[in-house]
RNA sequence: GGGCUCGUGGCCCAGUACGGAUAAGGCAUUGGCCUUCGGAGCCAAGGAUCGUGGGUUCAAAUCCCACCGGGCCCA
């Protein structure tokens, strides 16, 4: 927005005046300096040019500004020289502040043409269908929502794809649960949900009795056979099951805002047989090459990928688990023929149909959810080898192959806190934190902790509206719960582990969502409370001190955008909304709007305050955080 | 054994891609602010050997090397 305009103004000054000079520099670094007296933007271009021309950096700076002095200028205000050498640049505030300011209360601010309709293939949450989301697999779901939320904004065409292993060892440890071992199909209290169920009953259970009694584990092996056979009496039995864990886990996923538009099931990439005609394709481009000798003699490897050989088909003829991830990777990037055929598989909370694949007979009319130009893929980080080499494998791909993306969008795991951990009874010993584990029991589950905020959060905003419609009132406990949940595992770096501690997720104070909304329907009400008023009659671009802060900051924000799309670390969208939350916060302590005698600046504050609203509401939008005018 | 990753006040965490001026927030602590627009807020104070040691540089949390500690992956 304005910010980039003004620092691409201060460029353009400083190239032409070392253009003039007759110097040379690659690149021209502009920064914010620490403190506002020294400007807006600092360069360093003359420590640059100082060191090759063996000058002091003071003097090639003060020749630069010399011979800026006659350059016309437009948002940039004055030019000065600070020893040892900055060049420093300060906007010309009023046109700058009228401009940001204009720029902000254009409704149509949500539209950053970044992508250009570029198709992106957004695959996140993938958990096992045997058992209930756990916080740590909130983190995948946010994150990837948040992403995909980030794509469309900035115009991108999105399909977002959820994988369901439902051929793996997690699914047939509770189907062996439930055909050999004994235990009931539905839960012993209808309260509890099925997926809670089959994952804190059933398969930490059957799990116990592998160890306790090792000749159960036999039934796993047939199970696991059966469940390629999709004409097996226990693949028809798993798939109802694995469906039904499927409906309870994606009540969890829409409850805090995420859809998704196909589930991809293993068993169909399995049973479609594809992995052979992939072979055939990679054996025939030379992906893949067969050892005659050596440790590998016998088997089919894929040379050097991630620095080392790779065996794809072991010497007795059997895939490794790579036959099924390449050819699904070259399925989302249309790298294949489509071969999965589509069913519906239910209507969204949001109105959208979810599709699913399958092999049986499909329907015509289905949306295309293959050949993306890129494809995302939010795994944690401990598969980052294997797609590593997916990646590089994909590149092989022939001329196709190497104008897709294959990117893995890594994250750190979520661990337990060591207060959290003792407080479920877990030994922890001189640990910080301990991992999580679906099959020992150890982990939270994300219904429990929304379940809890929501509590809190109801407590909360019935005490601050005790005659409003609890029908509202329970609708607003939930969006904060929601808010709570989204902001506190989307902030956070991607590359630290998360260590989640449960007194600390149900805070509503400081860094959080809930500060977020507070402060916009803070803000709204100012809005409310006026009533209908035309922007820009009468202004003069003079503002208070903090107000011309927070103005700047809010010029920033399509600067913010990009970078957070281009680098996919959107978690510094939350840095800013926070950061721009404060700024109003502080705007709004120390100088009144409405109560304001002066006309000109009450107008001014009163688009101010519209300006915030409008930048707020966008980064909320995409972080999946709703926003009311009360709360 | 090989590789990746993290280490910043009591606690959490931004800044590291592209070196720059007094290291930004939050929690907690202490003290203030409700007869003016919502106190889920604001203001102020204290609190930092930026894991350790070396190197490069006019300048290092940021780059290079070595080491220490946590975590992960592969073998």
């Amino acid at each position: 927005m304005v910010f980039e305009a003004f620092r691409e103004e201060a460029e353009q000054l400083i190239r032409e005046a070392v253009k003039q000079t007759g110097y040379s520099i690659e690149r021209v670094v502009l920064e914010e300096p620490p403190r506002q007296e020294y400007g807006d933007l600092s360069s360093t271009v003359a420590f640059d040019i100082a060191k090759k021309q063996k000058r002091k950096p003071l003097e090639v700076a003060e020749e630069l500004h010399s011979k800026m002095i006659s350059f016309k200028r437009n948002l940039v205000g004055d030019v000065n020289v600070t020893p040892p050498g900055y060049l420093n640049f300060k906007v010309n505030r009023p046109k700058f502040c009228n401009l940001t300011l204009q720029k902000s209360i254009d409704e149509k601010l949500g539209f950053i043409d970044i992508g250009k309709g570029k198709k992106v293939a957004v695959e996140h949450t993938s958990v096992n269908p045997n058992k209930a989301l756990h916080i740590g697999h909130l983190r995948n779901v946010v994150i990837g929502d948040v992403v995909q939320r980030l794509l469309k904004y900035t115009n991108h065409q999105v399909v977002v794809l959820n994988y369901i292993d439902d051929s793996g060892l997690q699914v047939a440890d509770i189907i062996v649960g439930f055909k050999f071992l004994g235990f009931p199909e539905d839960p012993p209290d209808p309260k509890i949900k099925f997926d809670h169920y089959c994952g804190d009953h059933v398969y930490v259970k059957v799990n116990q009795m592998y160890s306790d009694k090792p000749e159960t584990e036999k039934y796993r092996r047939i199970v696991l056979k059966e469940l390629e056979n999709h004409s097996s009496e226990t693949y028809e039995y798993a798939k109802k099951i694995t469906e039904r864990v499927l409906y309870e886990q994606l009540k969890t996923c829409t409850s805090i805002g995420a859809f998704y538009d196909c589930l991809n099931f293993e068993s169909d990439i399995v049973a479609s047989k594809i992995w052979q005609k992939v072979f055939q394709q990679m054996k025939d481009q030379k992906i893949i090459v067969y050892e005659e000798e050596g440790k590998n003699a016998g088997c089919w490897v894929i040379k050097g990928a991630d620095d080392q050989d790779k065996v794809l088909i072991r010497s007795d003829g059997t895939a490794t688990y790579i036959a099924k991830d390449i050819p699904y990777a070259a399925w989302k990037l249309g790298l294949v023929d489509d071969f999965f055929n589509y069913q519906k598989f239910m209507v969204q909370k949001n109105g959208k149909v979810l599709w699913k694949t399958t092999l049986s007979e499909g329907e015509k009319d289905h949306p295309i959810f293959n050949n993306a130009d890129v494809a995302i893929n939010v795994i944690d980080v401990r598969q980052g080898r294997l797609q590593k080499i997916i990646a590089s494998i994909i590149k092989r791909f022939g001329e196709k192959g190497k104008q897709k993306d294959y990117i893995h969008l890594g994250y750190e795991i979520v661990s337990l806190s060591k207060d959290t951990a003792i407080e479920m009874g877990l030994k922890v010993e001189d640990k910080d934190f301990i991992h999580m584990s679906g099959r020992a029991g150890i982990y939270i589950n994300a219904d429990d902790v929304l379940e809890k905020l929501e509590k809190l959060a109801l407590q909360e905003t019935l005490h601050r509206n005790p005659d409003a419609d609890p029908n509202w009132i329970q609708e607003i406990a939930m969006s904060i719960a929601v808010s709570a949940i989204r902001y506190g595992l989307i902030k956070q770096d991607f590359g630290k582990i998360l260590v989640f501690d449960l007194k600390e997720a149900l805070k509503l104070e400081g860094e959080t969502g809930p500060y977020l909304q507070y402060t916009y329907a803070r803000a709204s009400r100012i809005l409310e409370k006026h009533g209908e008023f035309t922007p820009m009659i009468e202004v003069n671009g003079i503002f208070e001190q903090e107000e011309y802060k927070f103005i700047k900051e809010l010029s920033k924000f399509t600067i913010i955008i990009k970078d957070a799309t281009t680098r996919l670390e959107p978690n510094k969208l939350a840095e800013y909304a926070h950061n721009i939350c404060l700024l109003f916060n502080t705007f709004y302590e120390k100088y009144p709007v409405l109560h304001e005698q002066d006309k000109i600046k009450k107008g001014q504050r009163l688009i101010l305050v519209k300006a915030f609203l409008n930048v707020l509401k966008d980064l909320m939008f995409i972080l999946g955080i709703e926003s009311h005018s009360r709360i």
